[in-house]
DNA sequence: GCTTGACCTTGGTGTTAGGCAAAGGTTTTA
DNA sequence: TAAAACCTTTGCCTAACACCAAGGTCAAGC
């Protein structure tokens, strides 16, 4: 298969098939008469692989490493079990983040439909943001009468 | 103030205030004699501004507009309203994404632990990747007996 | 006065996972 | 046979810094 027959039918870009080759992940035999990539059923299954543990959140650094692991020969799965269960507590953290994040946002939007727009004067950029978070009690203190 | 107290000032390392000048961010006269960086109180203002946007997520280059926006001497409070609201909905989509992800991580877990390591056969990499979704009902095909 | 260490400068590289584009060769199609 | 569609390599772009190197500068102690 060439690039573009592989990228369809793993469902990806011909780009992305060009970038697993540079960095290792697949290989390919090169036409000798054209200099085109020639790429085989294990390529294809590599690729989907690779596509099956990216939605799992690895990265391609990791898939290298279960793939470096398949191909001496070795069982990857105890590596991938360990990495996913690294992988649960780092997105549950992520999670929490966002979370906390939304909720400062939300609050900010809430805050400020109470607020009037401040010009900048020199001593505050835009009170909105200034203004948020630590001085909840005195609201709008740089910026109503405005 | 230098680099370097102005980064203590503001609990941001040198790095990150050599970043936000190059980026014009924030600007500072330059010692003729030595070619020092002198910072201003704007500037530590600027900063710190930039590190509350920063905590309500948005981009350095979202901020460059905010701060470009009052230093035109409007009010950048719209812009930064506009922007919040375009944030939350896109926080909202990533956090699902992100449990889905932790859902998928969770499901492929519990179903392993019934499932044995299988070895590279040719036809499988890891099985516990690429069996633990679409073949819910079949598990373990590749793996079991090894 | 001099050395040492801490600071500053510019400029470059690295990180993720490709996307995009240029410049040129090849293959397929009309 | 000419255009369209494909392929190649090369290299730059993304976000927000971190880190490093080479070299100049400054403050302190001896």
């Amino acid at each position: 298969m060439k690039v573009s027959e592989l990228a369809k039918a793993c469902g990806v870009t011909p780009d992305t098939v060009r970038h697993y080759t540079k960095e290792g992940l697949i290989t390919a035999d090169k036409n000798p008469i054209n200099g085109y990539h020639e790429y085989n059923r294990a390529a294809l299954q590599r690729v989907k692989f690779i596509q099956q543990s990216r939605t799992l959140g690895f990265s391609l650094k990791q898939i290298a490493e279960i793939l470096a692991e398949a191909d001496k020969g070795d069982s990857p799965c105890p590596l991938v079990r360990e990495l996913l269960e690294q992988k649960v507590p780092e997105t549950k953290r992520k999670i929490a983040e966002l979370q906390a994040h939304l909720a400062k946002m939300e609050a900010a939007l809430a805050t400020w439909a109470t607020m009037a727009d401040g010009t900048p004067n020199g001593h505050s950029i835009c009170c909105l943001i200034e203004e948020w978070e630590q001085n909840q009690d005195s609201q709008g203190a740089c910026c109503h009468g405005n």
